[in-house]
DNA sequence: CCTTGTTAGTTACAAAAACAACTAATATCC
DNA sequence: GGATATTAGTTGTTTTTGTAACTAACAAGG
């Protein structure tokens, strides 16, 4: 039906790169959606707070680039679950720094041990070799400096 | 603020991956979105029939996995758009398949060219042996076969 | 045949994302 | 100092997705 021709789907970058992310998104997403009733903005906004310590939310966006309006609402929801905290900044009133309470602490320890796990138990596919490339690409195509 | 630890949220391959797809899709959208007015699983079922010839709704749905119900409002996009045309299976009625028309034909053959462009020039910046790692486990992260 | 079960695809409704418009605080420049 | 522009964050409205329930066609066992 179709001529040869040296394009194929299932070779397409952004075709890939979109499947394998969702893919691994499913498998870790039942933790922090069953135990947290989270939604994936809230853990990364979550993560970022545990890994990085306090912060506001301009920066949690532009670290990584996630919409204001997303962050806004996604910290709304954390505030709610008194997972974190805000607090005006006293020089510019129109930013709060945010911080994780100790139940915040403890969600975000816990699922970064699922974390760890599953991202371990996807690496243990591939050789450590191989696991290292794809990070620096990844790091790479996602903009992120190594 | 926060103890010492092996974990490096930009290090979390599903959150890596997530950031390069979210990026590499941004890049090559505004071809089928801008030119078409296309939704990125229209585009994706439009590049397979394109790429595979006819099939129906279901074979497309399990070849990229993709949820029946987005399958069904792409096609019906597609279909308003004359980029498609859906004839019922006589043997089974219940099931249509699904060709492009020369308008999707023409469509397709556009789009795959920007999508090779875009393709080589991420490439670009990796070695050949460096790609090749990447595409072989990307497949096998998202579950598609060598 | 005729009940029961399955499958292809659609539709309806709820959840989430995208986008635009907004408020309030600060910065700039005359 | 005061008009104007920027910036941090929020709210409202529209699209898009996810989920469940539905229709219509077929399949199988009795």
């Amino acid at each position: 039906m179709n001529e040869k021709d040296d394009f194929a789907l299932q070779d397409f970058l952004p075709y890939l790169l979109n499947r394998a992310a969702e893919e691994s998104s499913l498998g870790f997403q039942k933790h922090y959606k069953n135990r947290y009733g989270m939604l994936r903005t809230e853990w990364r906004v979550l993560f970022h707070l545990g890994n990085y310590g306090q912060m506001t939310a301009k920066e949690i966006g532009s670290r990584a680039k996630i919409h204001k309006t997303k962050i806004s609402r996604a910290v709304a929801k954390l505030s709610e679950k008194r997972f974190v905290t805000r607090t005006r900044d006293e020089n510019d009133r129109r930013s709060e720094h945010l911080t994780l309470t100790p139940a915040g602490e403890a969600a975000y320890k816990d699922l970064r041990e699922h974390a760890l796990e599953f991202d371990t138990s996807i690496c243990a596919r591939f050789t450590t070799g191989e696991v290292a490339i794809l990070r620096y690409m990844l790091r790479n195509l996602a903009g992120i400096e190594p």
